[in-house]
DNA sequence: TGAATAGTGTCTGTAAGACAATATTCC
DNA sequence: GGAATATTGTCTTACAGACACTATTCA
C-alpha cells in the first residue's frame, strides 16, 4: 500500500499597513506546479528529530527566516486534500514583523491579504483561516500580537496592531493597564521615537522570557 | 526508506467522584504489549476519509463509545517517541460522563487520575498532561466541561464540575449568571433531582447546538 | 504659541463576588 | 418545625471604559 504523504506547511502572517497578510510562495513542484500556495514540504526522516525542527528546517529554506514565534496550528489530513494521496499536513503559524519579511532572503514572496486570499491549492485556504481565527482569539487574552511588532515598539504601535487584530478600537487606559499588568515588556533606556511634531513615545521591547512563551490574561483584552 | 508510522491516540476523559481520569488499555502488540497506554491504533488508508474519522473508529473499536465530544489535541511526532521508527500520532481528546464509561462494551478499561498517572509507553504521559492541560484551561471560558456532566444535570452538579477542573470554588450567583448568558442549556419540563432532604434542582440538558460546538465567553470563568 | 500625540489621573457605570432571604423537600 | 440544599434578590467592591488633564515635541 502506498505510504501516507507526510508534510509540514506553514502559515507566516505578518502585518503591514494594510492590514495581515500570509506568505505565499510559488510552488516549484507537482502537485499544483507554479500555483501560489504555503510553504511547505516533506517530513524528512533523516534530517528532523520532530515536527517542529522540520518546520523551522522548511520556513528557512523557503524564506531564510530563523527565529519566528513559531506554534504549531493544527493537522490537517485525509484522502481528498491532496491528489497524490492519503496525506497529512502537520501545520504551524509564525508571527514576524513586516521588517522580517523585507530581509528574508527569499525573493518570491507574496504577502496576501488574508481578507482576500486568491483561490489556493490543497486546503491551504483552511489552514490560513484556521490560523488567523487562531490569532484573533489568542489576541483576546495573550501576548501573542506582540510578536508582530518586532524588536522594539512603542505602545501606540502595539496598540493599533492589537485593535487590528480584534477588529475594534480599544481603550487607551484599559489597554496601557492590562500591558502593564501583563508584565512582558520593558523600556528601551533613552529610547523614544518621534513620529511627527507631538511627544516622543517610549520604545519598549519583550521581556527576554516571553520571546517564545505567551502570557496570558485571566481576563481578556 | 522506512515509510513514518502514522497513528491516532485519544485520550478519553471522565469526571469520577475522586476526581478526573484518564481511560487507560491494556496494549495488544508490541512496543510495550501489555502496558498501560492511550487508546490508539493506526491510520487506515482505505477505511478512514481523514484523521477525525480515524479517531472515531479507534475509539469505537476499542471501547464502544459512539459518539463523544471530539476534538483535535495535537500532534505529537519524532524520531525517538517510538522505537519502530520516525512517528506522527494525531492525538485526540474526548470528553464523556461516568455513565457512558459504565455502558461502554470494553472490559479493560482503565481509570487513571491524571494526577497520579503511571509510568506510561511512548509519550503518553505528555500527551495525558496537554490533554488535561487544554480541559482545563477551556474550562476557564467555555462550556467544555458540560460535556462531561452526562445527558442531564443540574447546577450545582455543573458547578461542583467547573469547580474540580478549575480547582478553585466559584461564586454561586456569578456561576449561575455566567451560564445562564451562555445561553446553551435548557431546563427539562418537569425534571427534577432530589439528592436528599431539601429542596430538588431544576434538571437541565445542553441544548441541541451546543453538542458538537463550543459557546465561549468573552469574560471567563 | 498652537497642533498633535504620549502618557496619566480620576470619575462613572458595569459586572463580579459577598451576603442573605426565600423556596422546597424529607424527617 | 428543623435541617439541608436550591434558587433568587440585593449590596458592596473591583475593574473596565469615558473623560479630561498634563507632557513633550515641532512648526
Amino acid at each position: 500500500m502506498k505510504p501516507i504523504i507526510c508534510t509540514i506547511d506553514i502559515v507566516l502572517l505578518t502585518l503591514e499597513p494594510g492590514g495581515l497578510k500570509a506568505a505565499l510562495l510559488k510552488r516549484d513542484h507537482e502537485p499544483h506546479a507554479g500555483a501560489l500556495a504555503l510553504p511547505g514540504g516533506y517530513i524528512h526522516e533523516l534530517d528532523d528529530p520532530d515536527a517542529r525542527s522540520a518546520a523551522l528546517r522548511v520556513l528557512d529554506n523557503k524564506t531564510g527566516i530563523r527565529s519566528p514565534y513559531l506554534e504549531q496550528l493544527a493537522t490537517f489530513s485525509g484522502a481528498a486534500r491532496d491528489p497524490r494521496g492519503w496525506s497529512i499536513s502537520i501545520a504551524y503559524y509564525a508571527l514576524v514583523s513586516a521588517e522580517i519579511i523585507r530581509q528574508s532572503s527569499a525573493a518570491g514572496i507574496a504577502l496576501t491579504s488574508v481578507d482576500a486570499l486568491p483561490a489556493l491549492p490543497f486546503d491551504h485556504r483552511t489552514i490560513i483561516e484556521t490560523a488567523v481565527a487562531r490569532l484573533r482569539s489568542k489576541s483576546q487574552y495573550s501576548s501573542l500580537p506582540c510578536h508582530l511588532a518586532g524588536a522594539q515598539f512603542t505602545l501606540p504601535q502595539l496598540q493599533r496592531i492589537y485593535e487590528l487584530l480584534m477588529g475594534e478600537p480599544l481603550n487607551k487606559v484599559s489597554f496601557r493597564r492590562k500591558i502593564s499588568e501583563m508584565d512582558i515588556l520593558e523600556p528601551i533606556e533613552g529610547g523614544f521615537e518621534t513620529q511627527g511634531a507631538h511627544r516622543p513615545a517610549q520604545l519598549y521591547r519583550l521581556k527576554q522570557e516571553f520571546r517564545e512563551e505567551l502570557k496570558l490574561l485571566e481576563r481578556g483584552l
